[in-house]
DNA sequence: GACCAGGATTGCT
DNA sequence: AGCAATCATGGT
């Protein structure tokens, strides 16, 4: 079953088609503008067939309609960037928003694997985790047309740490991604019904693991739930970005950048993701 | 061969 | 409460 999709707003599918195409574990074919996703069992492929101007979309392989909301949620087609746009024109970052135009949020499409990811990433420059990410999800998790798929958290939960420690994972990283496939395998964290609470209440919550600090919390309200105030001010990438933008020889203290959270808010988030796609 | 990387924890003052 | 050492290893 295939539908149209039209946005009455700016969005740059190209911009999220690119952004995508920097994980390998994704499906990405850019010459055909087209993106395949797994949406629990189902493989759905979003084809762009507009512009940045005129978005238009061809969703295929739809079998639900939770799954068609899904899908509207992950790429944000539901609701419009303009307010955003707007907002930050009025900022210190308006040449940023200027650049990258109709630049969403896209959510994660596994909370599990958002966690899963973002241990793997924390401390590790890209490239290598890139390289573990990839390794992790070949070596236990499955392949269903041609999309590679997380692990269940109970085939992880279950793992000895030196079979991580061979794939070149460090002996702590191995011990937090067990630690919290097991909490979630013995069901004493539901990472679904967080979805529900504040974002307060979820750092919170999270932060209690092992292996899940300030930044890791962060990032799942961010790239898993989409929440949209979220910014990390212990993210290298975002202080180095700002370096750059401010001209300054050094990166920006944390206490130098929170003052502009005001400004951003309510959509620090945005303020983030901008500031990251202008280091990519 | 340092030093840093989409940090977090532990152990010391 | 706050700082330093520690972690593994690829990239620069």
């Amino acid at each position: 079953m295939a539908q149209t999709l039209e946005l009455a707003f700016k969005y740059s599918m190209e911009d999220v088609l690119s952004r995508l195409a920097l994980d390998p574990l994704n499906c990405v074919d850019l010459s055909n503008q087209t993106v395949k996703i797994p949406i629990d069992e189902t493989i759905i492929t979003i084809q762009s067939i507009g512009t940045l101007h005129e978005p238009k979309f061809m969703i295929i392989g739809l079998e639900t309609d939770e799954q068609y909301e899904r899908v509207l949620s992950i790429f944000h087609f539901n609701r419009s960037l303009e307010p955003i746009h707007q907002h930050f024109l009025g900022t210190n970052l308006h040449s940023l928003f200027l650049k990258f135009e109709g630049t969403p949020i896209i959510t994660d499409f596994s909370l599990y694997g958002n966690i899963i990811k973002s241990i793997i990433h924390q401390q590790l420059n890209l490239s290598f985790a890139k390289t573990l990410t990839e390794r992790f999800v070949n070596t236990f998790g499955r392949s269903k047309e041609g999309i590679w798929l997380h692990p269940a958290p109970e085939i992880i939960a279950n793992l000895e740490v030196s079979t991580l420690r061979e794939m070149q994972f460090s002996t702590r990283k191995a011990e937090y991604m067990i630690g919290i496939s097991k909490a979630i395998a013995e069901g004493n964290l539901n990472l679904e019904t967080l979805v529900s609470q504040s974002d307060d209440f979820i750092l919170s919550e999270l932060i209690k693991y092992r292996g899940i600090g300030p930044w890791t919390a962060e990032s799942f309200l961010l790239f898993g739930l989409g929440r949209e105030n979220l910014f990390p001010l212990a993210d290298v990438g975002l202080q180095n970005s700002l370096k750059q933008l401010w001209n300054l020889d050094r990166k920006p203290m944390k206490s130098e950048i929170a003052p502009h959270l005001d400004s951003w808010s309510p959509y620090n988030s945005y303020a983030a993701l901008y500031l990251w796609r202008n280091i990519e």
